[in-house]
DNA sequence: TTGTACGCGTTATCAC
DNA sequence: GTGATAACGCGTACAA
C-alpha cells in the first residue's frame, strides 16, 4: 500500500503539502504541486479513505436500507438513490430488513460504526426510538415519518384513483386487496379505495393479505375467485398481487377486461409486459429514489430545506386490464 | 461519540484492558470483565469500525459490484450474496456498473480505498487487466474467468438444453435469439443452442439483440414476427425477451404453445406469474450468490479450496410456453 | 509557501 | 492481570 508518507518522499516534500495539493486547501507553489502530482501518477497513490473517514469524523458514505431488494419496487428505488449519491460522490452501504426489527437495527449499527454520513431507509421501523438518537441525517423513503424528513408516494390518492378508475369503467361487485397490516404504504392505499368504495353504491368485499411474495400471490388469488366468484373487479394491494389474480381469472377461463377489471399499484417494469398489459397506479419508484438522496445531501450540506416531505405524485396507467371508459355516461 | 477511552475511564482501567475483554485476547480478571461490561452496556459503546479498520488494515467490508440491479435477474444473486456475508458478519458495499468499464473502474478504486477485504463482480470486464493489481481476493459471479475463481451456470449447456427441448416438441421453423455480444453469459447459452440446431435438420434463424431491457424487449419482438413471420419457436436470450416475444405473440393472435412454443433462460421470479407461464432455462441466481459469498469467504479465511470455478446447473422448467412432450414419437 | 507534530479510535507489544 | 504507548494513514494547527 502507498501512502501519503511514500509520496511526500518521492517528490520531496513534506505531507502536509502532499496533503494541500490533493486537497486544494492552503497556498501552494505550482512548481511543487507539479512535483506532487507527478510522484502520484507514478506511484498510482489513492488517499486511504479509512484514514480520512478516521480523521474528519465522517465519511463518503450512505447507509441504504431496504425492505428487500428482491421484491422488484425496490430495484428502481434503489437504482434512483444511487445515481443520484454516485453523481454526488457517495458510495452506499447496503442491507436489507425484511421488515425485521432485528436485522434492522444491526444494520444501523453497523452503518454508524462505519462512519455512514446519512441513512436512506425504507423499511416499516414500527419501533421508531431505533433512529432517535442516531446523529446524522435519516431520511425515509417509501414510507411517512413525522419525525424524519421523508419521500413517499401519494398511497391514498392512489387508492382513490384505483378505486375511481374501476367504478368509472363499470365494475359493480369490486374485491378490494388490503396488503400487509405492518406495511404503511399498503395501508394507505387500502384507505384511499375503501374511501371511494364505501361512498359508492357498488358492492364490495375487502380481503387481507398477510405478505406480498410471489410465492403467496398465487395462493390469495385462488382464493379469491374461489370465495367471490362473481367478482367483477380487483383492486390489488400492489402488482404482484394484481398479476396473481389475472393469472388466476385468466386460468378460469375469465375474459379480461370483459368479466374482470383488475388494477394493480406500483407500476413494476414487467407490468406493462404482461398480457394483457396491467392497469395500475404508477410510483415514480426511480424519481422516488433520486428525490430522496437529493434531500439527504441537502441535508447533509445543511442547505434550507423548502420542505421536509416530498409527496410524489401517483398516476394512473391505463392499460388493457380496464376497459376504455364509457365517454357516454 | 462513545470512544472506548470512555469506557475505560468509568470501568477505572485502562484501554487495552477494555479492548482486551471486548476481544477476548489475553488474561483479564472476571471482576474487572464484568465491570467494563457493565461501562459498555451503560455507555452503549460500540467499537469504531473505521479505526478498527485502519489499524488491522482490513475492514469487514465486502464490495459487490453488479450490472444494473434493476434487472430481474440480479436481485437474486445479490440477495444470495448478502445473506450468506450477513450471516459471516461482513456488509456489503454495493455499485452498479452498467457494464461500463469507467464505472467499474472507479467503484473498484473506492471499494479498496474503503479496505473492502473481498469483491464480489457480475461485471462484464473485458479489459482483465483492471483487477490485476487489487491484492485482495476477487470472486466473479454470473461470468468466467481463468484468472480468478468464479461461480456460474452452465449457459452452454442451458443452451443446448432449451434447444434440444424445443425440437423434442415438435418447433420446426425455430428463431434463435443472440443476446448482447459483450455479454459472456448470453453468449454462451447462444452457443449450446446453435450447436444443437445446427445438427438438427430443422430450419432456424439467428435473430441478434443488442441490449436486455425491458423497453427494447417489445421492439425486437414485434421485429421477429415481421420478418419471421411462421416462425413456430423461439428460444429467447432471457427471460425479459421471452416475455416481450410470448406478449406479441399473444397480440398477434397466436396460440400458445400451439401455433408458437418458446423457451426462456433465466426464471426469473416473475416468469412463472405469466399467462401462460413461461417455459425456461432455469439459472439458481439465489444459490450462485451464495455460492460466490462462501467462496470469497473461504479464500479471505485461506482455507484449503476444491475447485476454483463453480459452475452450477441448469434446469429446463417445462410450464405452458412449450407443448407436452409427444411420447410416442 | 512549506514543514513539524499532534490527534482521530483502535489494537498489539511490551513492561510491570 | 494490567497499563503505557506506538502505530495505522490522514488532515490541520501552528511555527518557520
Amino acid at each position: 500500500m502507498v501512502t501519503i508518507r511514500d509520496v511526500a518522499k518521492k517528490s520531496g516534500v513534506s505531507v502536509a503539502t502532499v496533503s494541500r495539493v490533493l486537497n486544494e486547501t492552503g497556498y501552494v507553489h505550482e512548481d511543487t504541486r507539479k512535483k506532487v502530482m507527478a510522484a502520484v501518477e507514478e506511484l498510482k497513490y489513492s488517499p486511504n479513505e479509512v484514514a480520512r473517514s478516521l480523521f474528519k469524523k465522517k465519511s463518503k458514505l450512505i447507509g441504504l436500507l431496504l425492505p428487500d431488494i428482491t421484491n422488484p419496487f425496490f430495484p428502481q428505488l434503489a437504482r434512483g438513490v444511487e445515481d443520484e449519491m454516485q453523481r454526488e460522490g457517495y458510495r452506499l452501504l447496503f442491507g436489507n430488513s425484511d421488515e425485521n426489527a432485528e436485522k434492522e437495527m444491526d444494520y444501523l449499527n453497523t452503518f454508524i460504526q462505519n462512519n455512514v454520513v446519512g441513512i436512506i431507509s425504507a423499511t416499516n421501523n414500527k419501533t421508531k426510538t431505533n433512529y432517535k438518537d442516531l446523529s446524522i441525517p435519516v431520511v425515509f423513503l417509501d414510507r411517512t415519518s413525522n419525525d424524519y424528513p421523508s419521500v413517499y408516494a401519494d398511497g391514498k390518492e392512489g387508492g382513490r384513483i384505483a378505486a375511481d378508475e374501476i367504478l368509472k369503467r363499470g365494475s359493480k361487485r369490486i374485491t378490494l386487496l388490503k396488503g400487509p397490516a405492518h406495511i404503511q404504504p399498503a395501508q394507505d392505499r387500502f384507505q384511499g379505495a375503501l374511501e371511494v368504495l364505501s361512498q359508492s353504491s357498488v358492492d364490495f368485499h375487502v380481503m387481507t393479505t398477510t405478505s406480498f411474495a410471489f410465492e403467496d400471490a398465487e395462493k390469495w388469488a385462488k382464493e379469491l375467485f374461489a370465495t367471490y366468484p362473481d367478482t367483477d373487479g380487483v383492486l390489488a394491494s400492489n402488482d404482484i398481487v394484481a398479476t396473481a389474480v389475472l393469472h388466476e381469472a385468466l386460468r378460469l377461463g375469465k375474459s379480461i377486461p370483459e368479466d374482470l377489471q383488475i388494477i394493480g399499484f406500483d407500476d413494476i417494469p414487467q407490468s406493462s409486459l404482461l398480457f394483457p398489459p396491467l392497469s395500475t397506479i404508477r410510483q415514480p419508484a426511480y424519481e422516488m429514489g433520486k428525490e430522496a438522496a437529493q434531500l439527504l445531501v441537502k441535508i447533509m450540506n445543511k442547505e434550507k430545506i423548502e420542505q421536509q416531505h416530498i409527496q410524489m405524485p401517483v398516476t394512473f396507467i391505463d392499460r388493457n386490464t380496464t376497459r376504455k371508459v364509457d365517454t357516454n355516461g
